[in-house]
DNA sequence: GCCAACGTTGGC
DNA sequence: GCCAACGTTGGC
């Protein structure tokens, strides 16, 4: 029943701005069980935060599925799934991982608890604590 | 560059 | 089926 999700992508490999350009993406490569499971669970509509992992770890970007799970087109394994991710809107301003850690509503975050797994759920309350600290930005301009 | 966390592999 | 060794991810 989870509507929200989190990616992760090293953005020297596939990053936000990637997205952009290419409008949608096939989220491929996932080989990881916990992951694929999670990337069966994503619903058409769900919105997913997009994070860049590496130098410079924060959450970019708000994506959208626009097609839900298929066998994984670069793994001959048919256990292996993907999803089809658009860009939906870009964050006001990115939220860094250390914002994140220093947020109490966020402290049981996967991303924090669970720091290898690349694709998670996000809780409905996590999903707005997140936005806020990303529209809080805004004020100070 | 180091290290912690965690997944995978292979010997027994 | 256990566990040690090893590989990978990802933060710092």
């Amino acid at each position: 029943m989870n509507n929200f999700w989190l990616v992760k992508s090293e953005p020297k490999e596939y990053g936000w701005e990637d997205l952009l350009k290419t409008r949608s993406a096939t989220w491929d490569g996932v080989r990881n069980f916990q992951a694929r499971n999670n990337l069966a669970c994503m619903k058409k509509g769900d919105l997913v935060y997009f994070y860049h992992s590496g130098k410079n770890p924060e959450i970019v970007g708000i994506a959208k599925v626009v097609k839900e799970h298929f066998q994984d087109p670069t793994s001959q394994d048919p256990r292996w799934l993907s999803v089809e991710l658009a860009a939906d809107k870009p964050l006001t301003f990115p939220v860094t991982l250390k914002e994140i850690k220093k947020d109490k509503r966020l402290k049981e975050m996967k991303l924090v608890k669970q720091s290898r797994l690349s694709v998670m759920p996000v809780t409905e309350e996590e999903f707005y604590a997140l936005l806020s600290l990303s529209a809080k930005k805004d004020v100070k301009l």
